[in-house]
DNA sequence: CCATACCAAGCAAGCGCTTGGTTTGTAAAG
DNA sequence: CTTTACAAACCAAGCGCTTGCTTGGTATGG
């Protein structure tokens, strides 16, 4: 989690304890809740503990919070990504990898803000996905060249666009299924994805 | 399509030349084209080239239209899933039968529905959640008494209950991304994930 | 004649957001 | 130390608009 605090310092990430960061985590928590139109400013507001009015004095509009959560979330698990990529040799052990990381990215702490990302996606305005999507392209040059890697070792059969597309749908969805902390871990779920690649 | 014509006579679907169908089929292709919330009743209406105000003589409320919506997905899938398993003899095909229904639910004529039935899912209220819900177990134990058969047979290798909702994600996600009339269609598409399951 | 299907108008509530002013933490000036 | 200065954080009130839904009435086919 090094890296994290980095992130902070050089402003790419907001810091969680400032007032204007405790807003986007409980946003994020309540668009995943119930949903971003659902959500009101009010029900914001109160959630953190101030008036509806002086959200305003942090963010312009809502769709700026929608935008910035998937903004920080992306650059968030880039790093992660990274990071954990670094440990891994085989590309087995890279797709592996990479299936933990979205896992993680979906089910851990930064579960709130990842499904934002994934499910909340129309709810952004044509403009900002715009914006999103470049970066959003970058998380995902990195998934093909590792799946691309296993299809020319030969352990992969699926073509890698729809492979890493179905994997996509496979794991966020699991945002609605898993829970931690009941008999199965996220280290054990990242395994049975694999063995769907690898059969 | 049979068996649709006997479902509209026997009053579990409703026909979609009837006015109530005609708002029905619309709010459907609104709902899954904008979700629920952001859809107004004044969109729908005007789609339906109607008042907002006559809409209500056909339903309560703008919930009643979104659970009627999902319980007839589900009806209207149901047989049709039935029916394709009687066209399959072994338990591979039939696995590839339920894969490419639910493809085609997703991304077919019942697209709308379906993904309004997968994506919209928490906009339903509590009670109809309820509801809703018994009649997707009709269909759930459908998918796991074929996947039980085949890691009986031994050519899968994950866990049932993993596997299937990891097929649900999978499956329910290419309504993102999969365009029809395009390079792939739905039976090379079931059959990539086919080959995801058996490897 | 009467049910079905619809319209025209509008109500009450809730929405995102604005406004004008007050508190609070900080830090230099006296 | 105290005073002054000032920006950041916040409140109280409410504006203008949209929302789901209601109401009272009209047209039409059997």
């Amino acid at each position: 989690m090094q890296e994290v605090n980095t992130l902070i310092e050089t402003g790419k990430l907001t810091d969680p304890q400032s007032p204007r960061g405790r807003i986007l985590w409980k946003a994020a928590h309540l668009f995943k809740e119930k949903g971003f139109e659902r959500t009101t400013m009010r029900d914001l507001a109160s959630e953190v503990g101030i008036q509806s009015g002086s959200i305003f004095h942090h963010f312009k509009t809502k769709q700026d919070i929608l935008k910035e959560i998937m903004q920080e979330a992306i650059i968030y698990n880039l790093a992660i990504m990274r990071a954990s990529l670094n440990n891994a040799s085989s590309t087995e052990d890279k797709l592996r990898a990479l299936i933990l990381c979205e896992l993680k990215s979906v089910n851990g702490v930064t579960t709130e803000a990842m499904s934002v990302l994934v499910y909340e996606w129309r709810s952004l305005s044509k403009d900002n996905q715009k914006d999103i999507l470049s970066l959003r392209e970058e998380y995902e040059a990195i998934w093909m060249e590792v799946i691309e890697a296993g299809i020319k070792e030969g352990w992969i059969s699926n073509d890698a666009f729809i492979l890493r597309r179905l994997l996509t749908g496979a794991i966020s969805w699991t945002v609605s299924w898993f829970k931690s902390g009941g008999e199965m871990d996220l280290g054990q779920l990242a395994d049975e994805v694999l063995l769907l690649v690898r059969g």
